[in-house]
DNA sequence: CGGGAAAGTTGAACTAGTTCAAAAAAGACA
DNA sequence: TGTCTTTTTTGAACTAGTTCAACTTTCCCG
């Protein structure tokens, strides 16, 4: 239950076994079925989760109803509104499972307990913070200068996994494009192959 | 020199006298004049910088040559290749001064020993870096969800000062927009005043 | 296995935003 | 103060992306 997590860690921390043990405590597993919502707008957002299994969105709603994508998240991956769950503040945001899926989750207090109890917790969310950060920096730049068609190749070169796995209107969604427009555009890229 | 980076400080964590004495020794003030560039795409971010005076921005030369504001940094704001500067590799960001400027600034081995010297760092830098991704995540989705009109609006709402400070080339350039047309657009919001 | 719903495709008309070029306005500084 | 440079404005022609509607394909589940 917990290897995926222990190995995600590892890349950023070393943890002993009774570190590990003591991390990894809080945690509690939550099932959701494909479609079902773990966080909708308007609410505070309760967790911290590590995707064990499944896969999820984290979406917003905008004026005219439409769905845009903030990120996806699968196998090995964190997930909540880190806006709203830091500050346990009302979510604009809404996170759905796309298909059956498992997550590690932590609540708030407990969360906060670990950074006191085990202080290498801070160090190891700093870390990934800034490693999301500085991803979420490349997509904002690719955004601001590539074309949806170059920004999609590259959403598709580099999460060749997620590609087989989302619908056109997800990845739509994520890459803030109609999906009738991205529908014309894998044409025209099958066509140059 | 350092009470506007110490009110910046304690807006997140608090020091005692001593602690802050400990936490800003290492830093450096460095003056930098108007078109200065501090970081060249290519080069290692050698430090991370807490701006005292002026005004500076990040930003991105794209394939066709045009520049791409990721953000500006005024007084009170931190400034840095996040990316770069964490894992110590060659960036793809330029920085450069619009103003007469003085940055606060920290190397690399000097801030690993200020995390482990003084853990409360951690902490700080965990939670300024939580704050900032969040504050991303709002314009990702900003630039996924309106029209250049509205995300204009939105700037000039949410940062006036910058407004008066930046030309509009360069608020263009953060809008993801060509000037011509950001001029458009005042143009037409001026009418309907 | 069949039927209904959801996802994907296509075309035509439209809108947001770009590009280029030329002129006007505003700064910078000797 | 004048002049040179940079910024801003404007218009015309263009391109990227949207919207809507109709159709086809896929998939889900009773």
């Amino acid at each position: 239950m917990y290897t995926l997590l222990r190995e995600n860690i590892e890349k950023h921390i070393h943890l002993t076994d009774e570190e590990f043990a003591q991390f990894s405590a809080p945690f509690y597993l939550q099932h959701a079925e494909k479609k079902q919502m773990l966080l909708r707008e308007g609410e505070v957002c309760k967790f911290e989760g590590f995707v064990n299994k499944g896969c999820l969105r984290v979406y917003y709603l905008d004026e005219s109803g439409f769905e845009k994508v903030l990120y996806f998240a699968v196998e090995g991956w964190w997930i909540t509104d880190i806006d709203s769950f830091t500050n346990q503040t009302a979510s604009i945001l809404n996170i759905e499972a796309l298909e059956d899926s498992e997550i590690l989750m932590i609540t708030y207090p407990y969360k906060n307990i670990l950074y006191e109890t085990l202080p290498k917790v801070e160090k190891l969310f700093r870390v990934m913070t800034q490693k999301t950060h500085a991803a979420l920096q490349r997509r904002m730049i690719s955004s601001l200068s590539n074309t949806a068609d170059k920004r999609y190749l590259e959403f598709i070169t580099k999460y060749p996994q997620l590609e087989q796995r989302l619908s056109q209107q997800q990845m739509a969604a994520y890459l803030g494009i109609s999906h009738e427009f991205l529908s014309k555009i894998r044409k025209k890229i099958s066509r140059l192959r």
